[in-house]
DNA sequence: ACCTGTGAAATCATTCACAGCC
DNA sequence: GGCTGTGAATGATTTCACAGGT
């Protein structure tokens, strides 16, 4: 092919599927990488996840022509690739909104320092923990201290309870914050050009109670 | 219309991203309860999440006709039935793997208990947490001790490393549980009369960081 | 007047299947 | 022979639009 590939403009849409799934394959890639995998096809990086092998070419192909044909892909090729495009080449700084056992959790956990994000700050409204830290070391903040700091944050995490999580989550987009990974089941009400992303735990338990009373007749 | 609703069979497959929706619903259903609301039109319900009304309809419709046309449908009414839908009528025991932060933050996690899911215990493979117990009182056994627990488990949650996580879902399974909760970032493989469902925190946020760098030009 | 339940239409996502290249 | 990139076909999900009931 003549290089006829149109490169993606903004104003393309790509799917959220899509995405989530361009993650799943950093993920792979890394690990192909550390085993010193130099090549991969579709075909065998689907075959890891149950996928469809030209769904992964397709999803790769909205942001250029990565692979070679009779080949496959350059693993750390591919690699650096995907970061770029979910923009992992630059350090993002996220702060934990919240440090109850959850925030602390989230600030502590170390899958997300692996992938170059970087948690600058928990904070909390409870007068009794700002001061301290995690056990990892992640400073506790007062909420007042979130105006001051909150420039130096790309991605908030809201871990308080859901009923503060509205006017946190106002707050923080008061502040310019445009990322919001949202843990608490409210769902929330943002401008357009917020994004937010919730993760629903109830809702996950619940898709499983229902897979029980339903499906599960083995 | 004289009834002619098809009752839904097991053969019927209903989309997980219907089932996910009737937790949302339902959770919505108990703050209006709580409100003291009586009826509500699958309007006023789509306008909460920015849904489509149809949507909401034809999600209710798989499962019954629970709404009274000209009027919409009885909070209470419809509460008690997507309970009973999602078979939350009767209670679930779940059983934590790893003791880590994360996963005495999910023994902890009041969401669980409010929509009747009793978390039975934790489980850790570290000697020194075996005997202790979460700040809410969940006790931690041994690996061990999953064996003879096990069988009072409904839904295990895995919330260990992710180089253990594939061992222990062969453990669970081999226990006869059909329901996990994973929160690794591990791609798990079980059995087909298995259900799991994974909560991928670096997924979540890696999209997060797509949007900032593709589409957040604000 | 208002609202549900539901076919039909539209939209979105996945998979097939094959030309083109190594 | 093996593998990518991609149009075309299929499948899934959402939305429209309206008949029918209160």
């Amino acid at each position: 092919m003549k290089s006829a590939h149109r490169r993606r403009t903004s104003s393309d849409q790509i799917s959220e599927l899509t995405t989530n799934r361009l993650s799943v394959y950093l993920r792979c890639l890394s690990e192909l990488d550390i085993a010193g995998v130099q090549t991969v096809s579709s075909q065998s990086l689907a075959e890891q996840f149950r996928l469809n092998a030209a769904q992964i070419r397709k999803d790769l192909a909205y942001f250029g022509e990565f692979g070679v044909r009779g080949v496959g892909y350059y693993v750390r090729d591919l690699k650096r690739h995907i970061r770029q495009i979910l923009g992992l080449d630059k350090s993002l700084r996220v702060g934990i909104i919240g440090a109850g056992n959850l925030g602390l959790a989230l600030a502590d956990y170390q899958g997300f320092k692996n992938e170059g994000f970087e948690i600058v700050a928990l904070f909390d409204a409870s007068v009794s923990k700002v001061g301290q830290q995690s056990k990892g070391g992640v400073p506790i903040y007062g909420m007042r201290d979130l105006k001051r700091l909150g420039k130096r944050v790309d991605i908030a995490v809201i871990a308080v309870p859901v009923t503060s999580a509205q006017v946190v989550a106002d707050h923080v987009v008061s502040l310019g914050i445009k990322a919001i990974l949202n843990f608490t089941p409210a769902s929330l009400t943002v401008p357009p050009n917020v994004k937010v992303k919730s993760v629903d735990f109830t809702v996950s338990l619940e898709s499983l109670s229902f897979y029980l009373a339903n499906e599960a007749e083995a």
